[in-house]
DNA sequence: TACTAGTCAATAGT
DNA sequence: ACTATTGACTAGTA
């Protein structure tokens, strides 16, 4: 609080005292009393090293509370020493209950903590956990003794603030202590109030742990329950922090701490014990919960240690640092963060495209870019947006729906002119686009926005032609690559189709070869290369036709394709003209196509088109427009309306099959088109696109599928689900929809690729076109939809895929993990080759080199993809390849020795978590301090809060709970989660699920917060103010 | 300029 | 071999 000067001091000082080895650093708290004690002690401490560390910390986190964070008030950081007494003088402090125990502080602090607590029942399931664990704990707290402080409110009664202590010891304290963070845990878990610290301790993540003890520490304030009020609240109190204001900060702090949970939440905040990470797992002992409890507690431990011995390292430097985080991984949910979307998409088109895809695009210098802004754009709208880059796109694609397509589109379109970034992009998009088709039809999501025009179809069209353009330039081939991805539906339009699409393929491949661009690679069969090659131009007549699925990809791809090589956008070029739906089939759409299968026929078509290239010499500009023309079809791109089917099918679609997803698409599209144009893509375009859209209707018509998976996305269209919801399919419905569940969605998509026997690598590259570790994140913590932007539009590739039929799903998939591994290789090469240009160009060769290794399969997958599904192997070749070509350049540029990932030492890591709880929000200065303290730059510390911010906040809940508490909706579901969490409270924080937990936590705070609210309904306004934004 | 959202990619953990 | 975590980028916004 004080001057920064005060906190650099004492940092220096803490510093010393680190060295030292322990200092107890006590943030007052709430109980005023325990305040002056702390204080006294602290200042003690400042004296020596310990006290200067204390006082930083203090300072730092009473900054941080008056920057609203939540809790923090109280928290009271305590670094002992080992030898340190200050710590004694902190129990003092907390004397009441603390003091109790100095050592036994564990469990005296659960217990006090309970005593305190109003709620007698939980305090006693507190209690008992605290036996358990608690007694633990005060073995442990024997090295606690000195180290933990608390303060508790000595008031209690009237406070009950939560005062954190933060005990740093030594190492084996920590160990020990991390026992009686255990305790708290399981404290936490009694109240409901644990809930709230759980949430937060989700979000903090490993901090969790040290919220832990925190809560254990005692608080009463059950009151507020939300975790969100309590945070916020308590960033509040901690302002008070200083130490006078840390007194008063205690006292603030409890207040929040009691809305929350109370005690539980204060707890967090006040205690922060560093006790040795280790022990605190096994203090859990129990169950998962304890895991859970343990990590968090562990992290909390960790933090204090952390800051103790960041400062003095020495001491403190033991504990795992990994213990923590493990803890955190449940919380991960809090983190959920992670999901984020879309952006890749975009990203990755840019990435992929960017070489120049977009470029050409024009608008979006990256075409993936495009598309990605497209999607952006709309948020939902964003998609469409994509597509529209086509041309359209704008338009288009408006919606979300589009936006997959329409990414893809956009590549496309950019892509071709550039773009061989895309290709990788587009690849993706062409699975959207299956995926879309299926969304499309329910034309529900799409025909808002998109509907520019025309439909989905029309614009996609338009798109193509601008795809076409920009893909000649681009080697969109990444498109294609994207499209690969789909490569799914190509096999399923294998099923589907038949022969004849097949045979359409290959003769692509061949063509492709011919063109070139992987080919070399490839050759032979390149399957993939042809696929790419091919496929682009496929795609890009693809798109047009498909507009139903397929058009998504196809469109990818033609754009990457054409981008690349020239021909192949002739090909494509002549693709559209033949007709969307062949090319569709030529393109990965297969699966679309499948419906198309009819347009299997037209699949060879394709095929020849693209070989026939006319399109693609032309260029982009003569052969898109022709394209465009014909393309129409493409305009079908759809692919943004894909989107929106996907959404809709959702799984049901799946069943269908794959040529119904497809047909359906068209129908959709078609319908779209006309009807709405929500697709997104749409609307535009056109007639030409209408025209082809009615032949592909037919085809699809064809399939019943289309009917199917129409009625499906219908019926889930709807937007949602909101919550819950999930079902897949509904949520997919809209893909557009704006809501698609996404929980629901990460859930079966985790079932589908497990079923499967799918590694996420694989999926995410080929589908998704984004990485593992993105896709984990998504699937793990997907954030509700309506606070996702562009982060949708990879939520909408997954909700197509499950739409798609499985054989496509699992055909694309497949494929692609074979070629996965060969692409990268390869990718990267072609990626180079970037013949047309672009990257794409070599995304184009990557593919031929995916194709290769796999490529026997593949080609045959593939080529059905590529024809009618083709899409899909293709499709996810492409999108592999353009996903590597977005990494080729990388590659190439890459030469530069990448700076070795940052890990924060357990000190580190700990005294940001320890920090962070008590305020989100530090302030540079107190960033800057930290840092310095830490030995780490100010930005590394700026993003670490940033990221725990991010990923501490219970992306659900946020929703939910922020004006309420209620939030309970969510709950329910994690209920279950939460439950655990409940019991315990490290639980809590470990089950990532935490949002539930949390929730549910939420849920019990509230109840109890009836009572509370004391001071911290006060505190909370403000704390919740800052810390709102957190939530 | 500061933030956020979305990811990537390295690394940790199973 | 996979999945989960996480520090750091980048793009888009306000």
């Amino acid at each position: 609080m004080e001057s920064i000067n005060e906190i650099i001091d004492s940092q220096t000082f803490s510093q010393e005292l680190v060295d030292e080895a322990n200092e107890f650093i006590t943030v007052g708290h709430q109980n005023q009393q325990q305040e002056a004690d702390s204080e006294s002690e602290s200042h003690s401490l400042h004296g020596v090293s310990g006290e200067a560390l204390a006082m930083t910390m203090q300072s730092i986190i009473s900054s941080a509370d008056r920057a609203g964070e939540e809790e923090p008030s109280s928290v009271v950081m305590v670094i002992d020493e080992i030898g340190h007494r200050s710590v004694q003088t902190a129990y003092q402090i907390m004397p009441q209950q603390l003091q109790i125990q100095g050592r036994n502080l564990p469990l005296p602090l659960s217990l006090l903590h309970h005593q305190h607590q109003d709620q007698g029942q939980h305090q006693q399931r507190q209690e008992r956990m605290i036996d358990s664990s608690p007694v633990d704990f005060v073995g442990s707290d024997i090295s606690l003794d000195g180290l933990t402080v608390n303060t508790v409110l000595s008031q209690g009664l009237s406070v009950k603030q939560e005062h954190k202590l933060l005990i740093v010891r030594r190492d084996h304290d920590f160990s020990q202590v991390r026992n009686p963070p255990q305790a708290s845990k399981r404290h936490n878990m009694d109240v409901d109030v644990s809930s709230v610290d759980v949430g937060l301790m989700d979000e903090l993540s490993s901090d969790g742990l040290a919220c832990e003890e925190e809560e254990v520490t005692l608080n009463q304030h059950h009151q507020h329950q939300q975790l969100l009020e309590q945070q916020h609240q308590y960033g509040h109190l901690t302002h008070h922090q200083t130490h006078g204001q840390v007194h008063h900060s205690l006292h603030h702090r409890s207040a929040p701490m009691g809305l929350g949970h109370n005690g539980s939440v204060h707890r967090e905040v006040l205690s922060v014990i560093v006790q040795s990470h280790e022990d605190d797992k096994d203090v859990d002992g129990d169950a998962e919960e304890d895991d859970d409890d343990d990590r968090d507690s562990g992290g909390r431990d960790q933090l204090l240690s952390p800051v103790l011995e960041h400062s003095s390292y020495q001491t403190l430097t033991s504990v795992n640092d990994r213990l923590s985080p493990p803890g955190f991984s449940p919380t991960s949910y809090a983190t959920l963060t992670p999901i984020q979307p879309l952006p890749p998409i975009s990203t990755m088109s840019e990435k992929f495209a960017y070489s120049g895809h977009i470029s050409g695009g024009g608008s979006g210098g990256v075409g993936g870019n495009g598309a990605e802004g497209t999607t952006n754009s709309s948020g939902d709208a964003g998609e469409t947006a994509t597509v529209s880059s086509g041309n359209i796109s704008g338009s288009g694609c408006s919606n979300n729906d589009c936006s997959s397509f329409s990414s893809l589109p956009m590549a496309m379109g950019s892509g071709h002119l550039g773009l061989s970034g895309l290709s990788g992009v587009q690849s993706p998009y062409s699975s959207y686009d299956k995926l879309p088709s299926m969304i499309s039809p329910p034309p529900h999501n799409y025909s808002g926005s998109p509907s520019h025009g025309l439909t989905g179809m029309v614009v996609s069209c338009d798109l193509h032609t601008h795809s076409s353009s920009v893909s000649v330039p681009s080697p969109v081939t990444g498109g294609c690559v994207t499209l690969s991805p789909h490569s799914n539906s190509p096999q399923l339009q294998i099923g589907v189709r038949a022969n004849g699409q097949k045979r359409d393929v290959l003769t692509t491949h061949g063509h492709n070869h011919g063109h070139g661009h992987d080919h070399g690679q490839s050759h032979g069969h390149g399957h993939n290369h042809g696929l790419q090659l091919i496929p682009v131009t496929l795609q890009k007549q693809v798109i047009c036709l498909s507009p139903s699925g397929v058009l998504g990809d196809s469109v990818v791809v033609s754009d990457y394709e054409s981008s690349y090589s020239g021909h192949h956008h002739d090909h494509e070029l002549i693709m559209a003209t033949s007709s969307s739906t062949s090319s569709t089939a030529g393109l990965q759409h297969s699966p679309t196509l499948s419906p198309h299968s009819a347009s299997a026929g037209s699949v060879v078509s394709m095929s020849l088109h693209s070989p026939t290239s006319v399109v693609a010499m032309p260029n982009i500009n003569g052969s898109i427009q022709s394209l465009s023309a014909e393309m129409p079809v493409v305009a079908s791109l759809t692919p943004t309306p894909p989107p929106v089917t996907c959404a809709e099918s959702d799984e049901g679609a799946a069943g269908m099959g794959m040529s119904d997803d497809p047909s359906q698409r068209h129908q959709h599209f078609l319908q779209k088109s006309q009807d709405i144009s929500g697709d997104q893509c749409s609307p535009h375009s056109n007639p030409h696109s209408q025209a082809n859209t009615s032949h592909q209707q037919t085809q699809s018509h064809q399939n019943g599928y289309q009917n199917v998976q129409q009625q499906l996305s219908k019926s889930h269209s709807p937007k949602s689900n909101p919550g819950t919801s999930g079902g897949g399919s509904r949520t997919s419905s809209a893909s557009d929809m704006e809501e698609i569940n996404t929980k629901e969605l990460a859930q079966r998509i985790s079932a589908e690729l497990k079923r499967y026997s799918i590694p996420q690598a694989i999926f995410a590259q080929r589908v998704l076109c984004r990485s593992q570790g993105t896709l984990s994140d998504l699937l793990r913590n997907p954030k509700p939809w309506s606070k996702l932007k562009s982060g949708r539009e990879t939520f909408r590739r997954m909700f197509k895929w499950l739409q798609e039929p499985e054989f496509q799903r699992m055909s694309a998939l497949r494929m692609a993990a074979a070629q996965i591994p060969q692409r990268t290789p390869i990718s990267v090469q072609t990626g180079v080759s970037g013949t047309s240009g672009l990257p794409a160009a070599a995304a184009s060769t990557i593919t031929a080199t995916d194709s290769s290794p796999t490529m026997p399969t593949m080609t045959g997958s593939a080529l059905l993809s590529g024809s009618s599904t083709a899409p899909s192997s293709g499709g996810a070749v492409a999108s592999t390849v353009n996903c590597r070509r977005k990494e080729e350049p990388q590659i190439e540029q890459m030469p530069q020795p990448k700076k070795p990932r940052l890990v924060f030492t357990d000190l580190q890591r700990r005294t940001l978590q320890a920090i962070f709880k008590e305020t989100k929000r530090p302030s540079k200065e107190m960033q800057v301090t930290i840092a310095r303290q830490l030995g780490l730059e100010p930005t590394t510390v700026g993003n670490f809060f940033m990221n725990a911010r991010r990923r501490s906040m219970d992306k659900w809940r946020d929703d939910d709970t922020k004006n309420a508490m209620h939030s309970m909706q969510s709950r329910q579901q994690q209920q279950a989660s939460n439950n655990l969490s409940h019991a315990n409270y490290a639980n809590i924080h470990t089950t990532a699920m935490s949002p539930i937990g949390a929730f549910d936590d939420e849920a019990d705070m509230e109840l109890e917060l009836e009572s509370h609210d004391f001071d911290l309904v006060d505190e909370h306004g403000d704390n919740s103010d800052g810390q709102g934004d957190m939530l």
